[in-house]
DNA sequence: GCAGGTCATGTAATCGATTGCACACTGGTC
DNA sequence: GACCAGTGTGCAATCGATTACATGACCTGC
């Protein structure tokens, strides 16, 4: 096998051109296939091309075309699957297509959203999927991205976004009320959702809403925070106060999970004298389902958030579009078996 | 606020140039400070791009320096936390230094890892960070990567591969068989590790011979899959075989779920009577840790893999360079205390 | 036989930043 | 006063693909 001096340098197309005895226009037709050429010289140009070992040089293709054929993704920094989950929900969309994801990552607070979301539009990326990490960071992505297609996904979404998608509190909420109802719920607790922060203050509500709907009490907000800890620390305050016929909802798993360990210690008996059920579902639901929780459609949201963007693309106006996507109720054993069977 | 007219058009360093009254060359070195400039032009060409909302053009700038300030990131496709503690601790690195990351999944099987692979190189990527799904694919990487700089990271590495980071299998499993001698196991059985695998032989080796330093006996390698039906599969067969003394050892958290979760419904109590371990830590332990299992050091090996691709883009010559991170051990309900307290 | 059309191909400008080379100027040295 | 080093700038080529426009070949129909 004696290869014909396979120079270090990779070819271009003006070698595959010279190689093939036609122009480099020709050769960027056939190989693009974005204007007829004629089945021999096809042929010639895909030989010589082969022969050379030419690869397509996406980056003066860019250059010229203005088209990266990528875009960028900006999430915050949270170590959880759902975001995983998302990213490779719309990574799987993209790679159809041939278009490239460009990740960045943002401090949970939104310290240094700006600079990552400018970075991404100095590379020329042809559109934008951002998970703001507060609602300020949601208007400014808005505002640099500066007419670049661009959706929003998730829960901190400035109220002027043309294109966003987002869980629908309410038919969730109506899922969880409608089983916690069902399974003889009186009362809620609310724990691990700050009544300060608007888009918890959203949350509350909804599952308030939804509840009293059904003639479920909306009682005490409780917040200590968000996380295991908190959980532990708020299940201290309230397990001598709970009443049978209550259920603590609690804003995710480890806030329920801290809950559970707590009461369980305390000899509360879960679900059969209170019932604890989580509005985010943090760990997939393969490990024996300890808890009743959300699952909320991060696969979904990914595939819409692609499906808008290319949409956005595509018609030069910029219609306004919002998605919100409901929840799955995912039944453990932190509550009881509805009583109808129905 | 009268704008001098914000063309639709983003401004080009030619125009800064004209703004600013120096030629394209001046505005360059005074913008990338590749050379330097009198402080004189430094600030007048400064103020022109702010005048112009001037954006520096990175598709431009790697065309003509044949630098992307990007690397390729290639990732199966499994949907758990550990990918995404990879992901986020390799983007930080890399964002520290402004280098962006293009995110490729594969599928696990590795059906079209070479074709991303190739985009990626496409799109001339300055280095490339690989996770193979097999050994075949770390092979190709390597072979298609074609002197570019490329660090592979995971269990399925091909031995010629120059820049690699993994687990240390030896220390790992000495800790692990440390702790199971300290809590009495006599005998461990191997619960969803394929001896016929090469990467789970390995690993199974590893542990037996670990055990055996310290006196534990290496009983039966039962595989019937390696997620949570099999362990459930696995222990249905084997639940009224197991005598005290021994240690299930089991693949991963989901297999060892699995197998946990039948053992108590048959009435065996764990740990007391056997105890449980996973090799891989799925879900972060944050929810009450019922598994004892490795934490394998993602987080690091992310850290190790930026670190050992800058190297091999510094250093001309492509020395060879491995590293193994040992796991750390998380004790779980499934195992006893150890019973020396020293 | 010729206007008018279609089709494949070539020519050359272009995208926007980087950089080798050349040049001008300043200041110091013998 | 001639020479040299050092510094700051500008000119223009360059990276590699795309594409508007031009060209020439060939066909069709009257």
């Amino acid at each position: 096998m004696t290869d014909s001096a396979p120079s270090d340098e990779l070819a271009t197309l003006a070698d595959v051109a010279s190689e093939a005895g036609v122009s480099t226009a020709t050769v960027s037709r056939a190989l693009s296939g974005s204007r007829p050429v004629s089945p021999d010289t096809l042929k010639r140009v895909r030989a010589a091309a082969a022969r050379l070992g030419y690869r397509h040089n996406a980056v003066a293709s860019a250059l010229r075309s203005n088209r990266t054929q990528s875009v960028g993704i900006v999430l915050p920094r949270y170590a959880t699957v759902f975001l995983s989950a998302l990213i490779e929900s719309v990574t799987e969309s993209l790679d159809a297509q041939g278009i490239g994801a460009l990740l960045r990552y943002v401090a949970p607070d939104g310290a240094d959203h700006d600079e990552r979301v400018a970075d991404l539009l100095d590379r020329r990326v042809d559109g934008l999927i951002v998970c703001p990490p507060t609602i300020e960071a949601s208007g400014h992505a808005q505002r640099l991205s500066h007419g670049l297609p661009i959706v929003q996904v998730g829960r901190f979404l400035d109220p002027d976004t043309p294109s966003a998608v987002s869980l629908d509190e309410t038919s969730s909420a109506g899922l969880l009320a409608h089983h916690l109802a069902r399974t003889g719920t009186r009362k809620i607790v609310t724990v691990g959702l700050d009544p300060d922060a608007p888009a918890d203050a959203t949350r509350i509500r909804s599952v308030g809403e939804a509840c009293a709907a059904r003639g479920i009490a909306p009682g005490a907000v409780v917040y200590r925070g968000s996380d295991l800890l908190a959980g532990v620390t708020a299940a201290e305050e309230l397990w001598d106060a709970v009443t049978p016929g209550e259920t603590l909802v609690c804003a995710n798993d480890d806030v329920a999970t801290g809950v559970l360990t707590v009461l369980r210690a305390r000899g509360v008996r879960v679900p059969d004298d209170v019932q604890i059920a989580s509005l985010l579902q943090l760990y997939p639901d393969a490990q024996g389902t300890p808890l009743t929780s959300l699952r909320h459609p991060w696969r979904q949201m990914g595939a819409e958030a692609v499906e808008m963007l290319e949409h956005a693309q595509r018609s030069r106006v910029a219609a306004r579009r919002r998605t919100a996507l409901s929840a799955d109720l995912v039944v453990g054993a932190s509550t009881r078996t509805p009583q109808e069977e129905s």
